[in-house]
DNA sequence: TAGCAACCATTGTACGCGCAACTATTGCGA
DNA sequence: TCGCAATAGTTGCGCGTACAATGGTTGCTA
C-alpha cells in the first residue's frame, strides 16, 4: 500500500473554488428563476426541447440529457404538462416511447423568461471574470468535459 | 424595455461546459464515496469538523458552511450521530447551542476514506486539466468566489 | 412465427432537504 | 428587574428524486 499523494496547492485551489462555488451558484440561478415563476429543472427541460428538431424528445433521450432517472422526468413533466408547457405524445413509429413535446405556451414562456436567465446568469456567475479568464475557464472546462466522454466510450467499446 | 444581449460564444462556452459538467462530477464524486459506505454529504461533514478547532463546531455555524438550512443539518447529523461519526453536546456558556464533535470513529472513518476521495477528485476532475489550465482554472474561481463575497458584503453594510 | 430478451415509461416506496411553526435560551432596553 | 426581541435547534409537512417492481411494446432468433 503506497503514500497518498495529497492534492498539492494548485490542485487544492482548483478543487475547493469549485466545489464551494457550485451550490451558491445554482442556488442563486434558482432563486432568480423562482422570482419569475418557473424552476431551474423545469427552465432546463423547456431549454433543451426548444433545441430539438420539431421540439419533442423521447422521454428516455431528455432524461439522459438532463442526467435525470426515467422515473425522474416522469414526475417533473407531470408538472409542466398540467401547467401546459409540454405535452405527451405516444410515438407512432415505436408505441414504447412516449415525446415529450413543447407547447407554444411553453415556448412563450420561455421566451419571455429568457432574458431575465441570461441577465442571471452573467450577474452570478460571468461578470465576476475577465474575458480572458472567461476563455480559459471555458477552455478547461471543455477539456474536461471532453475527457470524461472519452474515458466513458473506452470503457462501452471494450 | 430593451434588447437582451445573449451570451457571445466565448460566455456560452463557459456556461454550458459549467452547467453541464457540474451535475456529472459531483454525482461520480458521490458514487465513488458511497463504494467506500459515505455519502459525499456526510463526508463534508466530517471534513469540516476535522479541521475546526477542537474538531467541533456550533449547528449553525456548520449549517452555514454546509449551505444548508438548520433543519437540513439536524436531519443530517442524526446519520451521523447514530452511525457513531459525530456527538451533540450542549454548549456550556450558551445553553441553546448545540455543538456538532467529531469522535474518534468519525476521525477514524474520515482518515480511511480521505485517500480514496482525493484519489477521486483526480479521477473525475483534475485529471483532465494540464497543469496550466488548472492554474487559471483556479484563479478563475477564485476571482469569481471573491466577486460573490464582495457583492453579499456591500448589500450587508449598506 | 413463436417465444424470449431488451427496451420504455410509469408507479409504489423511501430518503433528503426546505419551509413554517414551535420551544428554549439569551441579551438588551425601559 | 422585567419584558420583549433575537437567536438556536427541532419537528411536521410537502416536494423532488432515486431505486425496485410492473406492464406494455418491439425485435431477434431458433
Amino acid at each position: 500500500m503506497s503514500e497518498t499523494r495529497w492534492l498539492d496547492p494548485v490542485e487544492m485551489r482548483a478543487w475547493r473554488n469549485f466545489v464551494d462555488l457550485i451550490g451558491e451558484v445554482m442556488l442563486s440561478l434558482d432563486d432568480d428563476l423562482r422570482d419569475n415563476g418557473i424552476t431551474l429543472g423545469d427552465y432546463e427541460v423547456l431549454v433543451f426541447l426548444s433545441e430539438a428538431p420539431a421540439q419533442r424528445m423521447r422521454m428516455c433521450d431528455l432524461a439522459a440529457r438532463l442526467r435525470l432517472t426515467p422515473s425522474g422526468l416522469t414526475r417533473r413533466l407531470d408538472g409542466l404538462v398540467t401547467a401546459g408547457f409540454v405535452d405527451r405524445q405516444v410515438d407512432r413509429n415505436d408505441r414504447r416511447v412516449t415525446n415529450a413535446v413543447l407547447t407554444s405556451a411553453g415556448f412563450g414562456h420561455l421566451v419571455a423568461t429568457a432574458p431575465l436567465h441570461v441577465d442571471s446568469v452573467r450577474k452570478q456567475l460571468l461578470n465576476f471574470m475577465t474575458r480572458s479568464q472567461m476563455d480559459h475557464f471555458g477552455a478547461a472546462l471543455e477539456s474536461i468535459k471532453s475527457g470524461r466522454d472519452n474515458v466513458r466510450s473506452e470503457l462501452v467499446d471494450r
